[in-house]
DNA sequence: ATAATATTCAAATGATTATTTGACTGTTTG
DNA sequence: CAAACAGTCAAATAATCATTTGAATATTAT
């Protein structure tokens, strides 16, 4: 909760409360690292995939067209943002949507937002 | 739709599905330039700001604690990506959440994540 | 018209990030 | 143990992006 803040024109009664309700700036950087995962394109569709389907690291890059080496960096990124998880099955490494609130949220507005690109 | 893909290994019976339902890499791009917008924490300051009042550049920079050409640069780049409109009254142009699909399922993932980062 | 206010623009800098390449680690199979 | 396969890592390059600053534009008030 803020203190009371002079904004400098007076165009909403209802700012103060705005004002009040906002988060503190660490919980917006920490929201936006999030959100940012879903920036790159190659990462969506990495992502838009493990959505679909849990699989190993060629598989996964076959099925989005890119080396392994890139489809590792991502998937490190991803791995680290909590959005996925991992687990070695023989030499293989196979990779799935982690199961957490924030992954779930993700993974509507992934569909959401496919809903609205491409209309059927 | 695309045609049958041979991937490496052979995990998932389901594969084929999914590989037929994969959008294409154009509406990946064009789905991650809008989650790109917040990725930034300053830029999802400013989102959230708007998804709960309509202000003037001047007052968004006052309530978000920022210069106002940083405001004003960020504020470009949302109605780039029609996530915001602006309208001039006065000397002053007010800027709102756009009333689209896009911006709504924008607003709506904003709120949940905050319901996560945030809970009361 | 002049001054004051609100906003935008453009150039410069610094920071972050994606991609490529090849070498490296770990695992299974013969 | 050696060969083959799966995946990761690190260095280098290229590209993108945020921030700052000050000048420029547009509107209103005196």
């Amino acid at each position: 909760m803020n203190s009371l803040t002079h904004l400098p024109h007076d165009h909403d009664k209802n700012i103060q409360n705005v004002l009040n309700s906002m988060p503190e700036s660490k919980k917006f950087s920490e929201a936006a690292s999030l959100f940012q995962q879903l920036g790159d394109g190659t990462r969506l569709k990495i992502l838009w995939f493990l959505c679909h389907s849990r699989e190993c690291v060629s598989n996964i890059a076959a099925a989005v067209g890119m080396s392994k080496a890139v489809v590792s960096h991502h998937l490190q990124l991803l791995r680290k943002s909590n959005l996925v998880t991992s687990e070695r099955i023989g030499q293989e490494i196979h990779y799935s949507l982690n199961n957490t609130r924030e992954a779930e949220l993700i993974h509507q507005a992934i569909d959401s937002i496919f809903d609205i690109t491409c209309p059927k």
